[in-house]
DNA sequence: CAGCATATACCGTTCACCGGCATATACGGC
DNA sequence: GCCGTATATGCCGGTGAACGGTATATGCTG
């Protein structure tokens, strides 16, 4: 029942998938954007946990358009899959909320952030 | 400059570390309390954790007791550990509060929840 | 026409984590 | 007295997500 903690670019592209539904190139720019340009996915990376996501239900293909000649295939989130990201939305709110308690309490805060 | 993300064990390893300098063993049951009973440390990933954290600087050896002929060897975040938890505490705030605010624009939250 | 953006796909490598085992002492139950 | 559990650290083989690079193709721009 327990499943595993998602890691963060699969956590991200459920996310960019959350907003609308979106072909593999525009995750990867959504990505970007939404983590301020710190996660560039690589195709290895995307295409991969793309097929891991719709195997695991999470995700499935919302339709296939060719534009100029290329291929784009769309995808969205399942129920299933906003019932796993909100779960964890959930935990890395609990989990945030413990560590800056307890930064703040031990003092431990380099530059009196609000974290 | 751009670290790789903290993967969840290692984050609540160092948040277990945050409160006060903690032995391996106390690490695991505190990350077990904090984690809802979700994370139970293997000590192969402990001990593999607490060293690499080492070598990277994130915590440093407090103390050697030894407690009925038991080694405990107490660890303590230091400043640049603090410094990197509070960046990641800062990061797990926005991507729960993007990843949420999509769910809940997009209606797809399931049970109505504050996600 | 070279280079970049768009777009999907494959493949070898890395490394954190998992799961189990080894070692050792103390304590409680039977 | 012995077995199981808790405490406590450490080693080791395996897994799998992510990384980094390459392949394939088309269209746009300099």
């Amino acid at each position: 029942m327990n499943e595993p903690p998602l890691r963060e670019p699969t956590f991200l592209i459920l996310t960019a998938l959350a907003e609308e539904p979106r072909h593999g190139y525009a995750v990867v720019e959504d990505v970007l954007r939404i983590s301020d340009g710190r996660i560039r996915l690589r195709a290895g990376t995307l295409y991969a946990a793309l097929d891991r996501l719709r195997s695991d239900g999470l995700i499935e293909v919302d339709r296939e358009e060719v534009v100029q000649s290329r291929l784009r295939r769309y995808y969205r989130l399942t129920a299933l899959g906003a019932t796993r990201l909100a779960d964890e939305v959930d935990r890395l709110r609990r989990h945030a909320d413990t560590a800056g308690r307890r930064l703040r309490a031990a003092g431990l805060l380099p530059e009196g952030g609000t974290a």
